[in-house]
RNA sequence: GGAGGAUUAGCUCAGCGGGAGAGCGCUUGCCUUACAAGCAAGAUGUCACAAGUUCAAUCCUUGUAUCCUCCACCA
């Protein structure tokens, strides 16, 4: 047989891009027509606002991982990957660019804008994908979906108007977050609060009477011109007698009176509190409970409106707010102003503070959804890993809000709801209408708002195989398995899946639900945009390779920590690469002049068994730590079997017997390196695919691609303890030897003869049979295994083990008068530095005024001299004794 | 206010009641028939602190401290 060349050096850019088109053109992404059970995972679709970045790269490398795990089972395997239109995100984008044009999206016209928005989402859609294929993600690209597709968006129109049919969503008009940058409504989850420093005004309220005064205390005293009433404690006792009595708005000419509420803390301010129902939710409820007027004062833009005295009209809420101060102060209704800091919303896309703003909107109603989904967790239908975050899920499902789904944007799923210009007759449709089924007309508007971006995406695993017709793929393939998801969209979309899913298809869309960390700077910090601390996935592999950049991330990844990272941490999968690599180079060069021979078990040497047994405990580590998502486990176990064992063990043992046995020897060996390489390459591919393809492509015995070979499986029946006791303490006999060997700094071509006493028993047979090896392992001369004590060992260095104890025969390679004479230097001049250095520490000056690093330098110092003379006083010892 | 996480080697972190670990870094010696991105040997720990349960605690319980998330509320 022809040795096998690869190039001297590991060069992911060799072979990366090649074997993904090769994996693409055969088609082994999409599933198999096998009749076993299907495995199928969703890929989180990401936004097309822009790159992926490292999270991206986290998330998609598991689930790259377990798809070709399972696929390497026989398992009708399927990976649909997709983006996500995301609403808010990708507008803010486009509106972006106007800006710079100075244009606004109003001058474009909706039609255009949309239009113009579809181009922005095509190009950052093929960054994204070309980035998941660099990165070597094995996801079906036939069954690409993209949440605005054709498909989807029947799939959000059929389930509008099924819950709508079921009473499950309303319009109404309430209290919603607002951002008046984006000019659009927000879901309560959408907004981030933020601890900010702010100011606390007590403001005088004079009874309408004139008999006085009452005082409240507000952060926000703009908002005073919606104010409706002023409420305290049902049971406060200060202003039991005011109760009912009318004040009169400062400012203003209007009256309001003074009403009970449970909700006011006596204890906070002056236990007064104004309601203004149009810009505070607690307020708002408080409204309604009271029947108040809501009056709103805010124009969608921000600026305060027509229900405010003429001259704060048109200003920003920020800016009114110091006018309307100075006019309190002015009219002598300001009573005082104190710091305080409270949270304040701010919207999660572009970070403006977000106003609580009365509009009409469309709401799901929850209670019953969260209640189904909360079953579906009791039941067990669904798991966590870990299971610490089904606190967190059904927390949020116990405390459920109704969800505001309608956005005042353009780009998204336009709401299927048409109104009568005519009749004033609402329609809800899963079809375009254009006629009135009342009054006939044509004269149809469609609702001008669009669907919150989760409202398509809550329907992704199921969307994405076609419902709601009922497809082949839904039959094959729904429910999925597992979900990778990180733990910051928990509430936004895969407790709200849980939730459609139970609804439309009656049952969980999944099964597993694996919530990863997130990741991190080496700083602790999250990677963002603002902070400029991302790592660019593209750059990794440009530096490292794909294969390095999905093994490291594997190997940090323990089940939902957060992975903290910097650039160099790649080395890490670097350097495996490079060494599986050399060792397969050294391994295919050696197949020169050798055949492969069928491997007879019963000719197997200790050391042989020995390997497949390491193997097949590997295989147990990584099929247990697969099942229950410990990558980090799963990718310690490859390390450390590839590198450890195979590596530092076996090929090394291999070696003397390459160089000196006979034919049918090396024949053997050859073989039995290759089988090892060749199942190693399957039990490592889905953690580096790209090297394990590539490489497997090359080897003799390989059969097909190893992308669909099946997976090398732990069986009970392959474990042999005989084998790794016996070369567990040939390993063990190595290391003593070595180590006393290297304290007496012998130097390596110096070959010693080693006597190794032991009980007479299997092991004592094993290390004489493999008596060439252990002298190859110990740089030994000879090798005796005394099992009746009857060698002398004078002159001899021991290291004592468990089982066994190993004589060095050291006399021979030092002059043990000239070894002594450079000791007993050493101890002298050892002894001067350290009375030096006890003066040193003996001298008050020195102890006080020194910095305390220096003293505690000197003291380290005084100590190594100390260990440097016992150390040389105990070898003259022994020398002495030889 | 509620919930959760973290605290283990210089750094980043694994560790699933019985011997304190890995990678990087560091020290020493080696270009050994692949790999110096390597090989071999080595040093470094109050497992945050305090009690408790147990024959046995880094691991379980309780409390404390520091740091970090999330949720809720804040006139």
């Amino acid at each position: 047989m022809k040795a096998v060349e690869l190039s001297k050096a590991y060069d992911p850019k060799d072979f990366e891009d090649r074997i993904y088109s090769y994996w693409k053109e055969k088609g082994e992404f999409a599933p198999s027509d096998s009749d076993k059970e299907h495995f199928s995972i969703v890929m989180p679709p990401p936004n097309v606002t822009g790159v992926l970045h490292m999270g991206h790269a986290l998330n998609n490398s598991l689930q790259d991982i377990i798809i070709r795990y399972y696929r390497m089972h026989g398992r009708p395997t399927l990976w649909v990957p997709g983006t996500d239109h995301a609403g808010i995100a990708t507008q803010n984008v486009v509106e972006r660019q106007l800006q710079k044009e100075g244009l606004r999206r109003q001058d474009l016209g909706r039609e255009k804008f949309v239009e113009r928005t579809w181009k922005v989402k095509e190009k950052h859609h093929d960054i994204i994908k070309s980035q998941l294929e660099k990165m070597g993600c094995s996801c079906d690209w036939d069954h690409e979906r993209f949440t605005m597709d054709e498909g989807l968006s029947r799939a959000v129109r059929e389930a509008f108007v099924t819950l709508y049919e079921k009473g499950l969503i309303y319009k109404g008009k309430y209290l919603v977050n607002y951002c008046p940058k984006c000019g659009t409504a927000l879901a309560d989850d959408e907004v981030e609060y933020e601890n900010v420093p702010g100011k606390l005004y007590d403001v005088r309220y004079p009874y309408a009477d004139g008999s006085g005064y009452i005082t409240v205390a507000t952060t926000r005293p703009e908002t005073m011109f919606g104010d409706t009433a002023v409420a305290v404690n049902p049971d406060d006792e200060r202003y039991k007698s005011v109760v009912g009595k009318e004040l009169l708005l400062p400012l203003t000419d209007r009256k309001i009176p003074i009403i009970t509420d449970r909700f006011v803390d006596m204890e906070f301010g002056t236990g007064m509190v104004k309601i203004t129902p149009a810009h505070d939710p607690n307020d708002f409820e408080c409204g309604k409970r009271h029947d108040l007027e809501a009056i709103n004062l805010l124009n969608p833009d921000g600026t305060l409106n027509e229900n405010v005295p003429e001259k704060y009209r048109g200003m920003m809420a920020e800016d009114a707010r110091a006018l309307v101060v100075e006019d309190l102060e002015k009219g002598g209704y300001l009573v005082k102003i104190t710091d305080h800091a409270h949270d304040v919303g701010h919207c999660y896309r572009c970070h403006t503070t977000v106003e609580p703003y009365l509009s009409e909107q469309w709401f799901v109603s929850m209670r019953s959804l969260a209640d189904k989904a909360l079953a579906a967790w009791k039941n067990g239908d669904i798991v966590f890993y870990p299971r610490r975050w089904e606190n967190t899920y059904a927390h949020w499902m116990e405390n459920i809000r109704d969800w505001c789904i309608s956005r005042q944007l353009w780009w998204g799923h336009r709401i299927p709801v048409w109104y009568c210009q005519d009749c004033g007759k609402m329609i809800v449709s899963r079809t375009d209408v254009t006629e009135c089924p009342d009054c006939h007309s044509h004269n149809l508007k469609q609702d001008e708002d669009v669907l919150d971006t989760w409202f398509s995406s809550w329907l992704w695993p199921f969307s994405t195989l076609g419902w709601p017709d009922k497809t082949l793929d839904l039959e094959k393939f729904f429910p999925t398995n597992t979900l990778v998801s990180a733990y910051d969209i928990i509430f936004f979309w895969i407790s709200r899946m849980i939730m459609s899913s139970e609804i439309f298809m009656g049952k969980a869309p999944f099964r597993d639900i694996v919530i990863t960390g997130l990741v991190r700077d080496i700083k602790g910090r999250k990677m963002s945009k603002s902070l400029g601390n991302g790592i660019d996935p593209l750059e990794v592999i440009d530096r490292f390779g794909a294969d390095a950049m999905k093994f490291t991330l594997c190997y940090l990844a323990a089940q939902g920590q957060d992975v903290m990272i910097d650039m160099e941490s790649f080395r890490l999968g670097s350097r495996f690469a490079n060494k599986i690599w050399n060792a397969a180079r050294y391994l295919l060069l050696n197949l020169e002049g050798r055949e492969l021979v069928e491997i007879d078990r019963a000719r197997l040497s200790i050391m042989d068994r020995w390997i497949y047994s390491r193997l097949n405990t590997a295989a147990e580590t990584i099929h247990d730590a697969m099942e229950n998502y410990r990558f980090n486990e799963a990718a310690q176990a490859i390390y450390s079997f590839f590198w450890n064992d195979y590596c530092d063990w076996y090929i090394e043992a291999s070696k003397p017997r390459l160089l000196s046995g006979s034919e049918d020897e090396k024949n053997l060996a050859v073989s039995v390196l290759m089988d090892i390489l060749e199942k190693a390459m399957r039990l490592m591919h889905p953690f580096l695919s790209f090297i394990t393809e590539e490489i497997y492509q090359k080897l003799p015995n390989h059969e097909g691609d190893v992308i669909t070979a099946l997976y090398p499986e732990y069986s009970a029946d392959a474990e042999d303890k005989e084998a790794d006791d016996l070369v567990g303490l040939l390993q063990e006999a190595s290391r003593v030897v070595r180590a006393a060997r290297a304290n007496l700094q012998i130097a390596p071509e110096k070959k010693l003869k080693v006597v190794i006493r032991m009980p007479e028993s299997a092991s004592a047979a094993f290390f004489r049979q493999e008596a060439d090896l252990m002298k190859s392992f110990m740089t030994a001369s000879s090798i005796v295994i005394d099992t009746d004590g009857s060698e002398d060992v004078k002159g001899a260095f021991p290291a004592t083990a468990i089982g066994f104890e190993a004589f060095v025969f050291v006399r021979d390679a030092i002059d043990i008068d000239a070894e002594i004479k450079r000791l007993e230097n050493e101890i002298q001049k050892n002894t001067a530095l350290l009375e030096a250095s006890e003066k040193k520490l003996s001298n008050e000056n020195f102890i006080s005024h020194a910095k305390p690093e220096a003293i505690e330098k000197e003291k380290g110092k005084k100590a190594e001299f100390e260990e440097k003379i016992e150390k040389a006083k105990e070898h003259i010892k022994l020398l002495e004794s030889f």
